[in-house]
This record gives structure tokens, sequence and C-alpha cells, in this order.
DNA sequence: CTGAAAGCGCTTACAG
DNA sequence: CTGAAAGCGCTTACAG
């Protein structure tokens, strides 16, 4: 039966192994067993509850004089109270909570989206928590529990399936996608196509025919359109694209390296592509173990223009997102989302080609 | 008035713009306005409220009847009941959530520190938010206020500084400190003298007798211990060490670049220790610039063994930290700290030094 | 085995 | 300008 539950009720269910040691005891009730509440603050500054209420919430303004409002404030200040965040969500009816759910925590690009979404949510004095999405597989389900138990009062999801997509629609109104498998439910999605524009474009103008592309092995609908935008480029240049300059690969640095190995040992292009700034990363290993030059023998771009673009010898050309800009705007939109009940036209991120010296022209002949 | 209570009072504090928006309307309390209660599942399934509660928090055994509880869970799976986190927040005086803060979301080590720690808090239906610590200046006082406001059982705290161990005084026994600034506020820390004593030790055995020291330009005490401890083995190993061989920098790319130049061109050594591989990869972009060989002319080791360590050519040394066993072990602590009131004798974490690449026997002559 | 009732600490009409 | 009171949705003795 317990067993049972775990899959309906949410994770922050109480009532199991440390959840019981944590149980409050009649005579405490947590760590701060002497905390301060609010009646204690009026008790000492000899008013209601109510003023202490009214006044730190700052809604005293004309209902209570500023004689009493500095009282209380004072009081409040010598105590050291803090008003219990649980009775008033339970009050309010709102947590001032927000979620982040990315693929991938640990890739850098989340944790710019992060701390972009953390500082904008904080101006609002919202906080954001994260979700790993790709080592909790579950996590769709537990987000929607987190939202209908007030947990959460918004999330942001970041690169959805089709699948998850599913499961979060019951609470689709507190959602904001950012490049989800149905473009139509995305809030945020990126010019691919300006972007791939710009790829294609740079690879002509350097004089390249013949161009791969080393793809992301995930089941996100962001990597396929990249892959139709460049193609569509590459027809709109009059280039031809065969099957045999493509492979496919995880972020996993040592099978994308040996994808890329292979790729390169049958290859007859002289540019390729990646999906990401990581999945470059490998190619530049697998060059390296076969003595490929870069970009003599062969020029690569990347995606996402990561810290780590700069890092790579020669330094990465990486087509660059916007993420301080997406994390405050999905902020800001799903904020208003939850609260007016209605969405925004999507907003869609504009993408820069960074040019440095992993592109240049092919070699003779 | 308002802003002298920002800094007094938690972020989650209600009542400013945006929260005015979304408080409740008599008629509605959320955007769940329909929200299920536990009375309606009682209601509904003819039981008491008391039952439905006891059965759903998994306190009915030998309480309830199996057919009550059978009839209970069906009837609340039926009507898609949640329970509302912030009622049993308050009524059980705990939060189920924990913080982690970290100087910087954006490094991966950090990232693996996140995902080990939130797969650990899952395991006792615990959830955990991050803190960046860098971009947030007034973190320990807002953390002193979430752990105050119960919004938050309980923190690990990886990497503090002096200034901020004192801020966090008062909600100590429910902080746990991962390589504190002072040693005995640790609850986990490195092994940084056996870590040191394998690079020293490699070092020498490959024959090199001058050994620059590249450091991180933070005031965390690890990065001092590790230049300490790192001394301390070459005063053992009979090795010089001249201060001119050391440079600092922060782990901004450019500028770290700029200092590893500066550091190479006036270089003596053969072999050079760098606090993070984020040095490391500057290091071997100064290298590049200056027509350096690694490892012929010049061996480097790095520290924290991210991917990037690989990602570089030629891959690099380093010290790695076991970051998901630090995450785990520090949940776990947390936990019983949180509750049992007493924290745990400090756990030091073993280090391993990864040979690769980066370093070979000095240049001849 | 089950239910009625108290109470967690707030916020907010409502009455003065 | 201020306070008494209701109630948010739970959990948990307590009484049957």
């Amino acid at each position: 039966m317990t067993s049972s539950r775990k899959g309906s009720i949410t994770a922050f269910h109480a009532g199991r192994d440390i959840a019981t040691v944590a149980a409050p005891r009649k005579e405490s009730n947590g760590p701060f067993r002497d905390s301060l509440t609010g009646v204690a603050v009026a008790k000492a500054a000899s008013v209601s509850q109510s003023t202490v209420s009214l006044v730190l919430s700052g809604k005293a303004a004309g209902r209570v004089s500023a004689a009493t409002q500095a009282l209380v404030e004072e009081t409040a200040r010598r105590l050291g109270y803090q008003p219990n965040v649980s009775a008033q969500m339970l009050r309010t009816g709102m947590a001032k909570v927000l979620a982040l759910a990315v693929p991938n925590v640990k890739q850098p690009y989340f944790g710019q989206i992060f701390v972009a979404a953390e500082l904008a949510a904080r101006e609002f004095e919202y906080s954001v928590i994260l979700i790993d999405t790709t080592t909790d597989p579950g996590w769709a389900g537990r987000l929607v529990s987190m939202l209908r138990s007030r947990l959460v009062a918004g999330c942001i999801v970041y690169a959805s399936d089709g699948a998850s997509e599913e499961t979060l629609r019951p609470a689709r109104r507190q959602i904001l996608f950012i490049e989800a498998e149905n473009p139509r439910t995305s809030g945020i999605d990126l010019d691919l196509q300006a972007g791939m524009r710009a790829v294609a474009n740079h690879f002509a103008a350097l004089g390249h025919k013949r161009i791969g592309y080393f793809a992301a092995e995930y089941p996100k609908a962001t990597f396929k359109r990249r892959f139709r935008a460049l193609l569509a480029e590459f027809d709109r240049l009059g280039l031809r694209h065969e099957p045999e300059w493509q492979a496919s690969a995880s972020f996993e640095l040592d099978p994308a390296t040996e994808a890329a190995r292979r790729l390169l040992e049958k290859s007859r292009f002289t540019a390729l592509f990646c999906d990401d700034d990581l999945l470059a990363a490998a190619v530049y290993r697998a060059a390296g173990q076969l003595g490929v030059a870069i970009p003599g023998q062969l020029s690569v771009v990347g995606f996402n223009d990561l810290e780590l673009a700069r890092m790579l010898h020669p330094e990465l050309t990486s087509v660059a997102i916007p993420a301080n800009a997406i994390g405050a705007i999905a902020v800001d939109r799903l904020l208003r989302q939850v609260q007016q009940k209605r969405a925004a036209p999507p907003y869609v991120a504009g993408l820069e080609l960074r040019l440095r010296a992993s592109t240049a022209p092919p070699p003779a002949g």
C-alpha cells in the first residue's frame, strides 16, 4: 500500500521513516521549538495580531498609525520574528515558489538559464526549485502533484517531449514551455531558422559544398527542428546533403567521440555542424585521434556557445542562445500567465552566430 | 519602510506587486480554484476527514479496516486528490524541503553535487532548492529567514566564507557545511593532504623539480588549504618553491588566460598545479598563444576532474572529487542532524589523482 | 474500527 | 485607527 501511494501522492507527503522522526511532539514543532509567532510579537508590542500582520505585510498604509507601525516593526526586528510561510501559504493559497524543469542540470547552459530565472524570480520575491528531468523519470507526474498540492505556483519546462506534455496537460495553465515538442505549446522558442541560415550562409561564404551534420541523440523536438532548418537552408543555397554525412550521439563524451570518429573516417565533407558544443568537443577529440586538422581540413560549428567553446583549441564557432534573456522572460511570462490565467503570445529568441577559429575555407582540391 | 522590510523579512513574504494580484478573492484560492480538499474526499467516500488523513498518510495500519482503506484510496485516486502541502506543513511544523547553497550553480561540479543531493533527498521524499551564493549577496540572511520561516528544513552550504558563517550561526543546527572556512564547522571535508601528496609524488616521480601554482582568486578556505598542503608536500620531498612561480585568477576565462600567460612568460618551472580544471583550461589557452607545448615543455595538473578535463587536448591529469558520494552523504547527515539535533563526526572525502596526457617528464636540460 | 473536535499561524472581512 | 473572530486544510490526541 505504501508503495502504491508513492506513485499517486506527491513526494512531499509526510509519514515515512525520517518523516516520522521529524513529526512534532506535543511540546515542539520543529527545530526552532521556541519559534516566534505573530501573537508573541503582538503581545510584546501590546497590539493585536491583526495589527502585526497588517504592518508586516505592508498593508498598513492608512489603516495603522505611524507610531504603531514603528512600534510593531521595531518589536518584530528585536525579537527576530519571521512569519510562518506555511501559514501564509495556507491562508493565501499560493506559494511564492516556481519550478524549473530541465533535461540536465549539469549542463552549463541550463545552469545559466537557472541563474537568470532565479534572479528574475527574486525580484518578485519568488524562489526557484530545479527539477532534473533526466535523473527523475516520474518528474512530470511529480510536478503535477506539486502544482496541485500548491507547493509550487508555476513551472518552466525546458525541452519537454510529447509524453510528458501529455502528463502535464491538466496543469498547463501553470506551465510555461520553452522549446516544447509541440511548437504551439511553447511560450518561448528559438529562432532556429535564422540561426541556421547564419550557419549555412557562413559555410557557403567560406566555399564549403559538402557539410556534415552531427546530431544529438535525444528525443527532443528542438534537435529535429535544427536539422530540418539547416537542410532547408542548404536547399535554398543549392547545396546537396547526403545521409552518410550524418551521425548522432548522446552527450556522453566517450560514446560521442566514438561516433564522431566513425563519421570522420568515412567523411567526404569539409565542414560539420554539431547540435551542441559538447558534441563539437567530441569531434575535436576524434579529429585529434585521426590527425584531422581543424579548421584546415575540417570546419566545425557548434550550438549553445558554452564557455567551453572558447576553451577548445582552436576556439569554436558556435550559435549563441541568449540564456539570460530567456530565463528572465520565462519567469515574467509564467508569473503573468499564472495570475492572469491567460498566456501571452509566444516569444521567439534570436540566435547569434559567433565566429571563431574553427571555421575556414575548405582544403584546396 | 518597504525597503527596510526587504532586509529583515524573508523573500517569501507576501504583499507586493504581483503578490497582490495573486491574493485570493473570497471565492477562489489560487489557480486550482476548485481544488479538492480532504473533506471532499471524505464526503465522497462517506467517511470522516480523519479517516481520509489516516489512510492517505499511511498511518492507518490497525486503525482503519482494510475495506475502508481501499475505499478511501480508490476515491482519492478517482478524484485526483492531492493533500495541501501548506496545511500539512503548518500542522506538522516541517517542510520537506532542503536547500543547497553553492558558490556558482553554473559550474558543472556543483551541478553534480546538486543532482546527487536531489537524488538522495528524493528517497526521503524531500526536495532540494538551489541557492547561488555568488549572484545573491544577501543569501546568508535570506537562508536564515527561510529556515526561520520554516520554508526549508535544512541547508547544505558548500564552501562558505567566514562572514557568512557568522550570519548563519543562529541557524547552524540546520546547516551542514562542506569545505567550510572553519574546518571544525565542516560536516564534510576533502582529504586535501592525501590529494596533494598524490600530486606532489606524481610530479616528483616524473622528475620535476620546479613546480608552479596557479591559484583560484576566491576567498575560500579550501584554496588556501590546497596551497598549504601542496607546499607541505614539496617540503617533505625536498622541493623548493618560489613565490614567482605562483599566480592567481578568477574562473572567468579571459582574465584567467591573461594571468596564465603572464605567469608562463616569466616561467622557470616545468610543471604547474591548478586549483581548478577551469584554470587549467586557461593555462592551455595561454600555452597555445605562447607556443608552449603541453606536456612536452610544461606538465599541467588540474583539480575537480570535470568532464572538461577530457575535452582538453591533451587530456588533463586532474584530482577527482567524489561529487556523487558527497551529495548523498551530505543529505543523509543533514537529515540526521536536523532531526536528532546533534551532528555526526565530520566525514572526510578521499580524492583520486586521475593520470592523463597532460603530465610527462620535464624537458631535457 | 471510526468520528468530532482542537489547533497549527496566519490573513482578512467586519465591527467598532 | 484597532481588535475579535472566522477560517485556510490538514493531523492527531481523545472519546466512543
